[in-house]
Order: C-alpha cells, then structure tokens, then sequence
DNA sequence: CGGCTGATTGACGCGCATCAACACTGGTGG
DNA sequence: CCACCAGTGTTGATGCGCGTCAATCAGCCG
C-alpha cells in the first residue's frame, strides 16, 4: 500500500489508469481515451477520514473512485449516523447532488484514495464529443442505481449480511482471488448500511465462522466456502453484478 | 379520469404536456422546446394491470411517466413479490436497465396512465443538441435516486409509513390540496415496499385514524393533521423533496 | 347472488434491538 | 519501544416491535 498515490501523479489517467476498464473509459473506444482524459484533471488524493464533501454543500459535480473507499451517510434529527453505502474503485460519488445541485449525503474516505472530479460540464462536453460516452457513463450510472437497490425487500439478518459480503466480494473480485476481503469499515458502518444492531453482525460473524464458511478477523474476512456462503445468500437480488468465483 | 388519454393524442407533446415542468423538459429553454418535442414519439397509453417491461427483457430505453402510476418490483427464487418503489408523473422508469440494457425489475400500471419513450439515441442526440438537456436530465435521475434511498436507515413501521404518506402527498400535491390521497396500490404492496406486514399497515393507519391524524378509507386517505403528521415522520429524510402543505 | 381478492383485528411467538460487562486494537505520547 | 486509553468488537441476558397465522368482514366483478 505504499505506493497508492502513484497513479494520481499521471496526468493522462484514463490511458494509464488501472481501473479504467470498471469505469466509464472501460466504454470508450481506445483511440478516443487521449481525447477522454484531455477532458479530465488528474486524480486527486483524498487522506483516510478526510471528507470529500458533506451534505449541504454546493456540488461542483461528481467523483469517480478510482482507489480506496468511501462511506457516504447522513444523519437524522438526533444526530444518528444511518449509512446510504459505500463506494470503491469505479464507483461513482455525488450522484445525490444532481437533484438540486447540493449534496444530500456526506462522503468520508476509509481509507487513504483517489477521485476524479467529473464536473457536469465535462461530462456535456465529452458526451458530445466522444461517442459512446453518455451511454457509459450512464451505464454506470445504473451500476450505482442497482447498488441501492439490493436491500429491496425483506431479507433475514443473515441474509443482509451474506449479501453484503459476497457484493463486495464481487467488486473487489480483482483482488480477492483468494477469498480474501479487506473490510475498510467498521462493524457499526456494516450494521448501519445494512439497518440491523452491531452486536448483531458479531454475531452472524461468529456463528458463520463457526460453520467454517468465513474466517473473520476484525476488517480481515477470508472466505472459505463460496458455495455455501451463496446458498446463505440465496434471496439476494443482483448477484449478477460483478463475478463471484464459482 | 374520463380523459386520461387526452394528452396521449397531441403529437408535440412537451408543449401542452401539463407534467413539462416536472419533467426535463421544464429546464429547457421554451424556445428549444420544440426542437425537443421533434425527438420525441407521441405518448403511449398502458393500461391497469398492463406490464410496460418485465425483469429479463430487453431495454429499448427508458419511460417518462405522463400520467398514472407504475409499481416496480421484483420476484426472488420463492416467487414472492418485492417491491423497488412506485411512479408517479415526473418519474423515470426502467433507469436500472441502463446497467446492462435488461430490464432488471418488472414494471407494472396500477392505473391507466401514459408514458413518453425516451430511448438511448434520442437522449444522445437530445444532449447535443438542446442546451442544458442533459443536466435537466440528469436532474431528474437524481430525484429518482434520491427517492430510492428515502428508506435508508432504520425507521419504526409508524415513521415508514408516515413517511411514504408524506412522500406521495408531495409528489401528487398538485391534485391534494384538501389533503385528499388516491393510493393507487394495495395494502400488500405499500406493505412490501416499506419492509413490513400488510397487517402492521393495516393497524397503523386505524390508529392514525383513531387519533384524527389522517381519514382512511381503502384506497382514499385524506391527511387531517399535516403538522402532527410530520411529527410523527420526524426522522424522514429528505422532506425537501416536493412540497408538502403546512 | 356468489366467489374472490383485499382489509381488518386479535392472539401469539420469534428475531433482533437493547443494555451491559468485558476483551481487544491501534493510534498516541511518554 | 512500551504504556496508555479511547474507540471498537464480542458475548450474554432480557424485552419488545412486528411478523405470522387465522378468523371475519368488506368491496368488487362477473
């Protein structure tokens, strides 16, 4: 993890850019990317618990993760913390703020990360100039619609958490070959995000540990038993998302 | 209702369309307005009961609804319904096939309503074309988000339920100045959307009505006591989002 | 009128929140 | 490098909100 801030320092990112295929570049046609990342600043590091933005402000318009995490939340009459999701590398952030142009959440990152800033010019700008542009940029736009939709309907406490852990498994998937999951959050951000009590995700934790489907140990959860964890997950919508290894 | 497919007759609709300021075409510049309507197909009438595209379908784009209302849900391996949310006029559907080009939900019409076509190519060239049409555009695809995360968080079955109350009384404020609601949905689906049971809707609307909040009768609510039903939805989330009546 | 779908209401039980006590971790400063 | 301590995780005991089931009733449509 030493050297993260390497890719910021690039400046024609998108032809560079490790996770160029998970974001909108991935659509754009190879001779087009040179005039994509013209477009484009060059990515900017964000340090672990600084916040990128915070609900209320004015939006100068969007970010795409590029690395690390980010937790995007708010809080209620009481101020309770109650989580909206999180975002990792290809994710995009801010999406909230097109409504009226203010930010509706607050984005804090978990972990030292890169963003690049996607104003709404650009994005009028390269939509007319590049083609194929608007339609993956909308692509992923739908990518974050189907994220916030995965706790549709009524799933058990278990299921909430299985499903939790094999999506992002699945967007982490370049990295997890061995099963093997870095959780850059906290049990409480897990219980929020998946509306259940902290003491309840210890729990599940354990008991799946104890059936031998995960190993856990606090933010490092190994996965031992894909099949069964799946089978654990099975009213889980949208497991097409990504890849999970078979 | 006896003319509910009026509009559905006028070829260039955006300029007579009642719903044009809730839809995109409301930050369009009323000389470009035209020039919009020309992209556009006439709209098309769905019928009560009728799918307008079911989950696994090919997308052909999105819909614009014009009048009416849709519920959007989907099935999970045992067949039982959940439910993503409900449009109203000034919503978009089928947002979440811009993930893939499938439809990922079913849509259904709970009442006889008409939708605009917005297909991918007419929203490319629109963008070109017709100033600031993408970002009243993406405008409306931040309400849409915005909506689906309002049950973020975790809410008592009493402030989900007066939070939808609420939410639907916005969105429909035009035709609820005397706090007169049509739900166009069962018991069952506001149940399923909100995560709860029919029977916990059921009782909470017979002890709202029981404390002269609200007037219920099936499908017709009628809000007595905006004030005091706010209260009650005190930990809603974006309250902002349309007006509600003081 | 008769059958059907949906709504209401009550009795009961369970899943998960809550509260509390304790263990562990990681960042900080001595 | 170690000691410290605030923040986090774990685990148990207890209670309650809401789900479940079932009986009854009200609208709806043929």
């Amino acid at each position: 993890m030493d050297n993260i801030y390497a890719l910021a320092q690039k400046p024609d990112s998108c032809l560079v850019c490790e996770v160029a295929q998970a974001c909108f570049a991935g659509g754009v046609d190879r001779a087009h990317l040179a005039e994509l990342a013209a477009h484009l600043q060059a990515p900017r590091p964000v340090r672990r618990r600084q916040h990128l933005f915070r609900a209320g402000d004015a939006s100068k318009g969007l970010f795409l993760v590029q690395s690390g995490c980010f937790k995007v939340y708010g809080l209620d009459q009481l101020g309770r913390e109650y989580i909206e999701g999180f975002r990792l590398p290809g994710s995009i952030l801010g999406l909230h703020s097109l409504y009226d142009g203010h930010h509706q959440f607050n984005a804090v990152a978990l972990a030292d990360s890169t963003v690049c800033a996607l104003a709404l010019g650009m994005l009028q700008s390269a939509s007319a100039r590049v083609p194929d542009f608007l339609k993956t940029f909308l692509r992923l736009v739908g990518q974050e619609l189907l994220d916030g939709a995965f706790l549709t309907g009524d799933l058990s406490a278990e299921e909430r958490l299985v499903s939790f852990l094999l999506r992002f498994a699945s967007k982490l998937h370049a990295d997890v070959s061995d099963g093997m999951l870095y959780l850059y959050m906290t049990r409480g951000d897990i219980a929020s995000y998946l509306r259940l009590a902290p003491a309840t995700v210890s729990r599940i934790l354990t008991k799946l540990q104890g059936d031998g489907v995960i190993d856990s140990d606090y933010h490092h959860i190994r996965i031992l038993d894909y099949a069964r964890l799946k089978d654990l997950g099975r009213n889980i919508r949208f497991a097409s998302l990504g890849q999970i290894p078979a």
